[in-house]
DNA sequence: AATGTGGTTCTTTTT
DNA sequence: GAACCACATT
């Protein structure tokens, strides 16, 4: 191999350490690159297939590179293209496993007897199509619910086994032994609807890869190098294929971090990495343990909370940075308290000229943003959520998508079935139970079953006169799909079906944002080659690019944030129940405990200068309030590295006294009474801190901030969240706005448009 | 067939 | 508290 000599050194090598560079330059036999938290792991990685290509190791095109999420794919894309230039281009096995699964798979479809434009089923489809699974076996839905049975067959797949690899004892965990049976059918509908679900893109492609030699060696000669991100996030079908693929030429790379292993819950093995010298003989391990991240004081508290932790590979972050703060905790009263003191500091990083970009809130569950949004939409501080309701999830997209489904794939039952009366033409179930009757009887797809009832005289003469435009609608669809550009056909599609003027009708905020929506979603088809194309995109990245101008305060759950970085974290509802969560509490015992402490360990360690835990004394749960004690997890922070620091007037005395006034006699034997150690150390905090209150102040107005030129009193404005309104005072860009609806609210002006 | 009522359950986390 | 579902009413 072809190594530039050390002294005229490659530009892609500059600046990185030497474990760094070994994982680098280390590039024959499988490598295992154990990097903790904020070490650099992107750098080398991306470094790492830069050499490669650079030394002529192999093309772009003979480098398989998985990562587990659409951001770690598009990020590695980014920055290997930096390094690289346009040859990035050339890289088609670059993404995530699902990607790279459903690619292949189209490729060899019909050797598990799907068509190669079959289609992808989201977790919604899937649940609607185990619905009818489940009705058609006759057992009690209430009883035997969908979304277990989806759960299962998740499990399953992601162990890498078939519907004839379920023993009993498995088949037992759903509606008394029936499990293999379900899991049976619903993969029989899957094959006549041609489609496939998440789970079903490795596991196809695991089951060609194991029963044809040829294409097994197809694949093992075409990657020279395999690149695995987040390894420690793998579960047992990525496992086996990964080895599969890597048996030959045995160049394999996988980096990963045991402590940051959060997936568990949807199949990901650590014990994977746990044992990667077993799998690979002769592996070499490369620790990269110096952290470019966070001080000395966040990373002090990161280690000594997950030292707490049994099954470690163990690794000891460093840093050459000085002391900083220490991480502060701050306990409130209730959510909303806390809600408002995030909201201060926030402004208060704004003005000591922090960017909002560089600041975020990560909570355990998604629930919990709605508490900061309301908070935030009420001072006017501009924030954005990450993950939440995605884009392709809302109503109106995923009708708009059924229809060109099953334009693209004609067998699409669930897309036939989701809008043969959508907009409303007259097809209520009993007419569309003829219909699937009738293909049942006939096995044909309900799309042919609709065309073939009509020669009947089954329907009454309503029904049948809408289904049959209807029928007629798809056809000239069908037709034109060739001779229009995939938008054009989207158009036609919205216009034609009458789904614009149906929304057009409704006249409210929210049709107006739905259509609005639905032009979003055709300007993004342009964007792709064919509607194939597309769709597929659609199915397997599902995230909504951000709309971002101006900066904003950012919200996510700690799972989204794995990864990422920022200059000040807010951790939020760290109390027993929420975080840990309950659930993880009740069920899962130790092992999911100490997932929730990892979790807590990727959350601290997302913070370059400033972090501040907040935990809650009392907050609404499922709309009830409910008091709570301060997370174990703060209880096992270091003592050094932390601060404590309560804004309750009275501290301890008023905190109790409050507790105790807090109406529900009861209380004491609800979960929130008992007095874990987080609580015993928050508590006594209390007592020594000079109490104050914290008055909400009245926001960023006196930050200088000018308005828009466009807007004057009395304008009729549009806000995605209130609807219509008037603009009642203006202050700088602070607006308030007298809504139809809503009634009267303070908004920021960027979140409205002229009405 | 479309709309309304009440009762239920729900909150992890992602492809 | 809301979103969802099954059932009943118009």
């Amino acid at each position: 191999m072809n190594i530039p000599a050390q002294s005229m050194e490659a530009p892609y090598l500059k600046g990185l350490n030497a474990p760094q560079r070994e994982a680098v330059l280390t590039i024959d036999g499988p490598v295992l690159m154990l990097a903790g938290a904020g070490t650099g792991k992107t750098a080398a990685l991306t470094a790492r297939l830069a050499h490669i290509i650079a030394t002529r190791s192999a093309w772009p095109s003979e480098i398989l590179a998985v990562t587990f999420t659409n951001k770690a794919a598009r990020e590695m894309r980014e920055r290997v293209g930096r390094i690289i230039g346009d040859a990035v281009e050339g890289m088609p096995w670059l993404g995530t496993f699902h990607s790279i699964g459903a690619k292949m798979l189209r490729r060899h479809a019909e050797l598990v007897g799907l068509q190669s434009n079959f289609t992808i089923l989201d977790t919604d489809d899937q649940i609607r199509l185990l619905k009818q699974v489940i009705s058609l076996e006759e057992l009690d839905e209430k009883r035997w619910t969908a979304r277990v049975l989806g759960g299962l067959i998740d499990q399953w797949k992601n162990k890498g086994l078939m519907p004839a690899d379920i023993d009993a004892g498995e088949s037992e965990r759903f509606a008394e032994g029936r499990g293999a049976k379900l899991y049976t059918l619903y993969q029989d509908r899957l094959k006549a609807l041609n489609a496939c679900d998440f789970g079903d893109l490795l596991l196809h492609m695991l089951t060609i890869l194991k029963s044809h030699r040829d294409v097994l060696e197809e694949y093992q000669k075409r990657f020279k190098y395999i690149l695995v991100d987040e390894y420690q996030d793998t579960n047992s079908v990525q496992y086996l294929w990964l080895r599969l693929l890597a048996q030959t030429r045995k160049n394999i790379c996988c980096v990963g971090d045991d402590d940051q292993s959060i997936y568990s819950w949807r199949g990901a093995e650590v014990a994977n990495i746990l044992k990667y010298e077993k799998d690979f003989p002769g592996a070499k391990i490369i620790k990269l343990e110096q952290n470019y991240r966070s001080t000395p004081h966040i990373l002090g508290a990161a280690s000594g909370l997950i030292a707490k932790n049994g099954e470690r590979l163990g690794k000891t972050l460093w840093t050459e940075l000085n002391d900083g703060d220490k991480v502060k905790v701050v306990g409130v009263w209730d959510g909303p308290e806390e809600a408002r003191r995030v909201g201060e500091l926030a402004e208060d990083h704004q003005r000591s000229g922090g960017s909002l970009d560089d600041a975020a809130i990560l909570v355990r569950a998604q629930f919990q943003t709605r508490e900061f949004e309301d908070r935030f939409i009420s001072i006017g501080l501009p924030y954005k959520i990450v993950g939440g309701f995605r884009f392709y999830e809302r109503a109106e997209i995923r009708d708009a998508l059924a229809y060109l489904r099953l334009v693209n794939q004609p067998a699409d039952d669930l897309a036939f079935e989701r809008i043969v009366n959508v907009p409303k033409r007259g097809l209520g179930d009993k007419a569309v139970a003829k219909v699937q009757t009738l293909a049942r009887l006939q096995r044909v797809p309900l799309t042919q079953a609709a065309v073939d009832i009509l020669e009947t005289d089954e329907l009454t003469p309503q029904a049948r006169r809408a289904l049959g435009q209807f029928v007629r609608d798809l056809a000239s669809w069908r037709d034109r799909a060739t001779a229009l550009s995939h938008p054009d056909l989207a158009r036609a599609i919205l216009d034609e079906s009458g789904y614009t003027i149906a929304l057009q009708a409704e006249k409210t905020a929210e049709a107006a944002g739905r259509l609005e929506n639905l032009t979003e979603l055709v300007r993004a088809m342009e964007e792709y080659e064919t509607l194939g194309a597309f769709l597929e995109h659609v199915s397997l990245v599902m995230d909504n690019e951000a709309s971002a101008d101006g900066e904003k305060l950012t919200m996510m759950t700690i799972h989204a944030a794995k990864g990422l970085e920022f200059e000040r974290v807010f951790l939020v509802g760290w109390e027993e129940g929420v975080f840990p969560s309950q659930r993880s509490l009740d069920e899962g015992g130790l092992a999911s405990l100490e997932e929730e402490r990892r979790l807590a360990y990727v959350a601290i360690t997302r913070a370059r200068r400033h972090c501040t835990i907040f935990h809650a004394a009392n907050r609404r749960i499922y709309g009830q309030w409910t008091s709570s004690i301060p997370s174990r997890f703060i209880a096992e922070l270091p003592a050094d590295h932390i601060d404590m620091e309560t804004s309750m007037a009275g501290g301890e005395t008023m905190w109790r006294a409050n507790w105790a006034s807090n109406s529900d006699p009861f209380a004491h034997l609800q979960r929130g009474t008992g007095r874990g150690p987080g609580w015993q150390r928050a508590s006594g905090s209390y007592s020594t801190t000079p109490s104050r209150v914290v008055e909400a102040r009245s926001s960023a107005i006196s930050l200088g901030n000018k308005g828009r030129s466009d807007i004057a009193f009395g304008q009729r404005v549009f806000h995605t969240k209130f609807g219509y309104g008037s603009v009642a005072e203006i202050e700088g860009n602070k607006l308030e706005i007298d809504f139809e609806q809503a009634g009267r609210k303070r908004v920021l002006d960027s979140f409205v448009t002229l009405a």
